[in-house]
DNA sequence: AGCTATTGATAATG
DNA sequence: TCATTATCAATAGCT
């Protein structure tokens, strides 16, 4: 040191101590860059300063990594484990979790009931029923929400037709609308002759021919974990 | 240094070499506490000498794992990245796959329903009741097969009976085994009185009210990724 | 950033 | 390895 000899305790003015620790840091950087030439040595060095700044010297014969899976080695201290190990974990839960979900979903299709009993396939029919029930349910719900909205439309044009005053030979408008009104309610979908969603269900199977039914997975494999 | 200067370059003399190393090891290892404390650095120091011995410096207020793992962030340079992102990558794939999983399950029970079309309705409940047929289908063969199997148990009873030579009154015989028949071939799940085995669905749910389906969630909770 | 008086580090030696 | 010490290097305080 220097024009009086300095306390080793933190400098408290804030721009001395950030002085300090560039001329410091050049100071140890070059003692690490000597000792590594002088006894070819591997040196790793990082360092943060009080502000998060960071610098690091490491010797040109090795790597950042390659000290540190050393030290590793030496010390015994695993520095990875704890984040490996947790993901490790995670990893083989969720890939337990998925092959359940698989296993299930393939049982609610009607695959893989070889292992069930009678009392098992019994519960799983009677589950499949109770779902079938609320989608049917639900699609009927939704077909007479629908026929419901096209009503209202309809009716709505033939106030507003009366209310403007165009009349046509009365009869024949209200039956265009009626031709028009059922147009407009989407007949395919009612009567099951279009099934463009059904991509959404990654089976699209025939239960009953097994070997058909990989054309369907779109999404998941449900044989693979 | 003292009494006469000396070049940065490798120390041949190994004895000196190492005498080097001892004494600038201490000196880097007092500036690097020094910077800890004189400017509040946090400081993580490796080094191995020619010879393979290693000695470790890091500030009190922290860890060399934490330091290493900042100087991941820092540098940019992720020194796991290899196995680390790969792993991510998965988790991320299984994450996914398993909501995707868990959906469709919650689809097939009836539950989440809102986001499907009319078109998507309808396929969802074909699908079911193929299923449903599937299931029904291998439960009457389960049945029908245990059914031959007790028939056959029986008859080969009889028989051993009439082997035997121990005549009781032929008709009550008979009926006696009858009896048996019935009691062994187990009717409460033929009947469908006992549910035992439905813990291998994660669902014992009656769909048409929500609010109930979270008792039977045994394995998976839907709802949660 | 430079400068320099002063202290600290250390090479050579015992 | 340890201590000594003559030198050289690092740097604290100042500009």
């Amino acid at each position: 040191m220097a024009r009086g000899k300095i306390e080793i305790k933190k400098i408290e003015n804030s721009t001395n101590r950030q002085v300090t620790y560039s001329k410091r840091r050049g100071g140890i950087f070059k003692k690490a860059q000597e000792l590594t030439v002088l006894c070819d040595a591997q040196v790793s060095l990082i360092m943060f300063s009080s502000t998060g700044k960071f610098s690091a010297y490491c010797s040109p014969s090795t790597t950042t990594k390659q000290i540190y899976d050393k030290y590793q080695e030496a010390s015994g201290i695993n520095l990875w484990s704890s984040h490996y190990e947790k993901m490790q974990n995670l990893l083989n839960k969720l890939e337990d979790d998925n092959n359940k979900l698989r296993k299930e979903i393939r049982q609610r299709i009607g695959e893989d009931l070889s292992g069930l009993e009678i009392e098992g396939l019994r519960g799983l029919e009677q589950n499949l029923e109770s779902s079938v029930k609320v989608v049917r349910d639900k699609k009927y719900q939704v077909i007479s929400s629908q026929t419901d909205t096209k009503r209202k439309k309809v009716k709505s044009l033939e106030q507003t037709h009366k209310d403007l005053g165009c009349s046509l030979a009365g009869k024949d408008a209200i039956c265009d609308y009626g031709i028009a009104y059922n147009e407009t309610l989407d007949y395919k979908s009612v009567l099951g002759l279009a099934n463009d969603a059904s991509h959404i269900f990654a089976f699209r199977i025939q239960p009953c021919q097994p070997n058909l039914h990989n054309a369907g997975y779109g999404i998941h494999d449900l044989r693979l974990a």
